[in-house]
DNA sequence: GTCTATAGCTGGATAGAC
DNA sequence: GTCTATCCAGCTATAGAC
């Protein structure tokens, strides 16, 4: 077997362990016999079994981000936006996509490898959502109020721990889950005020976050 | 020495260990020497680990609740709502109390009996946050358009992504706390404008949700 | 590049002395 | 109720055959 097949399948069983197992369950053995492969090749090919899951981790983002890149540059409303996170919600999580990445997020807290992969897997997510974001708020009447790119991490955190407590708590993540499109329409309802009622809600929220 | 002291010791160590050392660090020796006791203490007690875990989570939960329980109370609308937040947030954080809910949230993804601990503890805290957003609500202009008991939910759910995010990501986790409250102003504002300007943002959201 | 074998360690869990 | 002692399972990591 190719040495690249090797290492393909050690971060592909890697991330089958985390989804099966959760972080906890991740070891040299259970990852390999996964993929299918010696447990003695994850310190051939990672050095160690922290290296092999940040790496998973990073390629796994890098493929999911890759998969949503034009749809989020084709997203001009909150609205779509939206959307594409329902889709993302139902599609990734029935992959388990998005389980990986919140528990490699918890996984961080006493581990630097870790960490700085699950950071760098964040920041590839709220790369693309940042543009979206500042393309729906330049057309919107709160333009120059919020930061793109703050608001991006908000939208990147708040997901997550929706997934993460829609795991814990099916019924009631689905509930804050609908919810959330409500919260989505409140935006875009002050959107689509005529222009009078517009002046208005623009006047009266940069005074609220003024004073 | 008394054995309730034994279990709050061991109760104590536990959180100690996952502030410290993650779930992963979580082990009956780890927590045992952290609490100053024999490890075999933890299965005389507990039974397992796991149920010593969720115990924890579960006495946490309940004394943290009950510290913020008058505060919720006595909170009216969106702004204070959000100021209750940042507290939590600062103190708990500084605690590592939230972090542990964090984590258990992640760890519950493969073990029963920790997620029915945290599935409770969760609903500790939308209990309390709850009748805050129905009053909020029942006040402003979007009575009867959201369901408080999801919207608890989303916040709950919001919030712990949050303070994981900034867990791995302290800059990002910052920025995007910021702009949590901005979108407070945001809803704020609306509950702040003229009757016309008020009523024509209600309708016009109604439609929206509908359509 | 991949395997077997194994050293060395840590963890869960229990038996039995006190 | 608490401790010591211990068994056994599972883990990381490496040495060395192929």
């Amino acid at each position: 077997m190719a040495a690249a097949d090797t290492r393909d399948r050690l971060i592909a069983g890697a991330l089958e362990t985390v989804r099966e197992l959760g972080v906890t369950g991740v070891s040299a053995r259970t990852v390999a016999t996964r993929a299918g492969v010696n447990q003695a090749l994850v310190f051939y090919h990672f050095d160690s079994v922290d290296n092999l899951l940040a790496q998973a981790c990073l390629a796994e983002s890098t493929a999911r981000v890759a998969v949503y890149r034009e749809r989020f540059a084709t997203t001009g409303s909150l609205r779509e936006l939206l959307a594409v996170g329902r889709d993302l919600h139902a599609r990734e999580q029935q992959g388990g996509n998005v389980v990986v990445l919140a528990h490699m997020l918890a996984a961080s807290h006493a581990n630097d490898t870790l960490r700085a992969a699950t950071a760098q897997a964040l920041r590839m997510w709220t790369a693309e959502i940042e543009p979206v974001l500042a393309r729906v708020l330049a057309a919107g009447p709160l333009k120059d109020l919020f930061d793109p790119a703050a608001l991006a991490h908000a939208v990147a955190a708040s997901f997550i721990g929706l997934e993460l407590y829609g795991d814990v708590d099916p019924a009631a993540g689905a509930l804050a889950m609908g919810e959330l499109d409500r919260l989505g329409a409140l935006a875009e309802a002050l959107d689509g005020l005529g222009p009078v009622a517009r002046k208005a809600a623009r006047a009266k929220l940069g005074k609220v976050l003024r004073g």
